[in-house]
DNA sequence: GGACCGGAGACAAACGTTTGCCGATGGTTG
DNA sequence: CAACCATCGGCAAACGTTTGTCTCCGGTCC
C-alpha cells in the first residue's frame, strides 16, 4: 500500500506548476493544448486518481448524497434504494444509506451527522413533524418522497388515485361495503386515500369504513383483521402490503376464505405480495422510479448552472389483481 | 444557510490559538483545564461542529465503510444491511451502501471509487473471482462475508452445518432419496455444502442427487423443479430460500403436492419465507448477527492500537422447520 | 516603435483540521 | 542560585485540491 499520487506528482513529471496540472485535467481549453497532453499522459502513467477529500476541502461539495429511511429492513424501500442509487452512480455521486430506525431522534442525529458530509439528502417516509422538517430542508438540499414540503422539491406516489382504482375494482366485484385499515394519523398518504375514498364511495355508491390507525407492520393485521371482520363488510383496503399479509395471515387463522368470504387489497406492491396463497391484490407503486425521480430532483437542485425553482414529480400507480379479491359473498339481508 | 463556523472561529471566540482550540476538545489533558472549559464552552455556544472534510484531509482517515452487495434488492441482503449500518453507527462511522449490480466490472468500478473516500469495505457475496478478489484485499482493509481471502478476516454462515441438519431432518421423515438443487459453481457455500451432503447422506442411509447450477432467483426455480420432478426423489435442498419459492410456484402449477408428494428446504430464512403457503421450512442464517461481526472485524482492523492478526468468525446456523416439509410419500417399488 | 491585447503558465491563498516543535513560564531540586 | 523539568500555549507545516491574480511573452494594430 503505496502513498497514491497526487496531483503534485503530476505535475513534477510533467515539468509544470501544480495549478497548471490541476487545471489541464479540469479546464479543457485553459492551458496550451501540448502541454495538456504532456500532463494528461503523466497522470495516465502515474495511475493518477483526484482525491476527493482535497477536492471536498476545496469545493465544499463532497459528492456524495444521503438517502434516509426510517427502517432499511422494510421492502417498501428497496425500490426506492435501487432507484437513487440508480441515478447517483449515472452521475458519480457515493450513494450514503441511513436508517433512521423508525425514531425522530435517530432521524435528526443523522441529519446533523451528515448535513456537513453530504451534499442533499433524499428523504424517503420521514418521520420528521411539519415544523422540523421544514426547518431542515432550510438547512441543506433535500428532496421527499411522498411528503410535501412547502417551497421545496418532492417526489408524490398517487396511490390515493390507486385507491380509487381499487374501490372501483371492488365495487364492480359487487362489494358495497368496504372497510379502510387505516396508517398513522401522520402519514400524507394516508389522509389523502381517505378523501379520495369518501368521494369515490359517494360515486360508486359504496360504503366505506374507516378503521385504524394501524401501524403498518405485519404484527399489527391481527388487529386490523379483527376490526375488519367486526364491521360486516365484504372487502378491505389495506394502508399497505406489511398490513395486509398481517390481515391474510389473521383471517387464514380464524378461517375466513379469502376471497370467497373477505376480499383483500395491500398497497406498494412490495417483494413478497405475488408469494403469499392467495397472491395479494395491491396498488402497485413504481418505487424504482420514485427513487431515479427523487434523485434527479436533488441533483439537479445541487447543479449550480441549473435554472432552480422547485418542483413536484407525481407518479401514477395501478391496480395488480390476484387472486385475494373476488366476488362479493350474498349477503343475508336482514 | 450561513457559513457554519470554524476551529478559527471558536479559538477567536476564547481567545486561544487555534491549535490550542483543537487540542482543548480532541486531547484531554493537553491543555489546561481551565482553558479547555472555556474553548469547550465557546465551541458550543458558536454550535461548533468539526469538519469531516477537514479532518480526513489531514488525518487521512475519513470515517466512512462501504458495504458492498451484488444486488440490493435480493432480500438476502437486507439482514447484512441492518448488521453493518448498526455497528457502525455505534462507532459513528458513516455507511456507505453499494449495488455491484451482480457485475464483476461495477464491482471494481465500485471499488476503485470508494478506496480514496472509505476507509475500508465490507464485502459481502462479491462477485470477484479469487485472485481480483485478493489483489484487492492488499489495496485497502476488508472484510468478506462467506468468503474466504488468505490472510483477510471474515465471516462465514455456517450453511453447509446447517444443510447437514436439513438432510437429517428429512432422512427422519423416511425420504431416502433427495436432490439438491445447487447454486453457481463459484460459491464457496455451494461447494462446501456439496461436501457435507456426501458425507452426511452415506452416515444417514440417504440418496442424495446432485442438481444444477442453478442462478439463485425466483425465476430460475422453474427449472430447477422440472429437475427434480425428474429425478425421481421425494424432498429437495434448495440453495437459497429465492430458488426455493421458484420451486414452490413450479410445483403448485404442475399439481404437486407440497409436502404430501414433494418436500422443499430452502436457505436462509429471509424475508418471505413464512409467507408462502405452506411455509418454507429453510435453514435460518444469522445475517444481521453476519453483517454485525463483519463491520465488528473491519472497525477492530481499522483501529491502530489494535493488536491486528486476521479473524474468521464462523456464525451457526439452525433449521426453522415450517409446512413445506413432511413425511416421505409411499413409494411404489419396482 | 509604442501601446495594447490575449494566451499560457506560475504563484499563492484558501478550504479546516491535526500535530511536531519551539518558547515561555513557573516550580522544584541540588 | 543555577540547572533542570513539567506544563501549557502558539507558530507553522502538512494533507490535496481549486482558483484569483500576476507575469511574461509574442503578436497586432495604429
Amino acid at each position: 500500500m503505496t502513498r497514491p499520487p497526487t496531483l503534485r506528482d503530476v505535475a513534477a513529471a510533467s515539468g509544470v506548476a501544480i495549478s497548471t496540472a490541476s487545471r489541464a485535467l479540469t479546464k479543457p481549453g485553459r492551458v496550451n493544448e501540448r502541454t495538456a497532453t504532456r500532463v494528461r499522459e503523466a497522470a495516465r502513467q502515474l495511475g493518477y486518481a483526484p482525491s476527493p477529500t482535497g477536492r471536498a476541502l476545496s469545493s465544499g461539495r463532497t459528492r456524495m448524497v444521503a438517502l434516509l429511511v426510517p427502517d432499511v429492513t422494510n421492502p417498501y424501500f428497496f425500490g426506492i434504494v435501487r432507484g437513487t442509487a440508480a441515478r447517483l452512480r449515472a452521475d458519480g455521486y457515493v450513494h450514503v444509506l441511513v436508517d433512521a430506525e423508525e425514531s425522530v431522534e435517530a432521524e435528526e442525529r443523522a441529519l446533523r451527522a451528515l448535513r456537513p458530509t453530504v451534499d442533499g439528502a433524499v428523504l424517503a417516509a420521514s418521520r420528521l413533524d411539519d415544523d422540523r422538517l421544514e426547518a431542515w430542508s432550510h438547512e441543506f438540499p433535500m428532496v421527499t418522497v411522498n411528503r410535501p414540503v412547502p417551497d421545496q422539491s418532492g417526489v408524490l406516489v398517487d396511490t390515493a388515485g390507486g385507491t380509487g382504482q381499487a374501490l372501483a375494482h371492488l365495487a364492480s366485484l359487487g362489494h358495497r361495503r368496504v372497510a379502510y385499515a387505516g396508517g398513522p394519523r401522520a402519514s400524507w398518504s394516508d389522509r389523502r386515500r381517505r378523501a379520495v375514498l369518501r368521494t369515490a364511495a359517494k360515486r360508486l355508491g359504496v360504503e366505506v369504513v374507516f378503521l385504524g390507525p394501524f401501524v403498518p407492520r405485519r404484527e399489527d393485521g391481527a388487529a386490523a383483521a379483527d376490526a375488519v371482520l367486526h364491521a360486516d363488510v365484504t372487502a378491505v383496503l389495506a394502508f399497505d402490503d406489511l398490513l395486509a399479509f398481517g390481515i391474510l395471515d389473521r383471517l387464514a387463522e380464524r378461517g375466513v376464505d379469502v376471497p370467497g368470504a373477505m376480499s383483500v387489497v395491500g398497497c406498494d406492491d412490495v417483494f413478497g405480495a405475488d408469494l403469499v396463497r392467495p397472491g395479494l391484490t395491491t396498488i402497485a407503486a413504481p418505487l424504482e422510479r420514485a427513487g431515479h425521480a427523487a434523485a434527479d430532483l436533488l441533483l439537479a437542485r445541487l447543479d449550480p448552472t441549473h435554472p432552480g425553482g422547485t418542483v413536484t414529480v407525481e407518479l401514477p400507480t395501478h391496480l395488480v389483481v390476484r387472486g385475494s379479491t373476488g366476488t362479493a359473498p350474498l349477503r343475508v339481508v336482514t
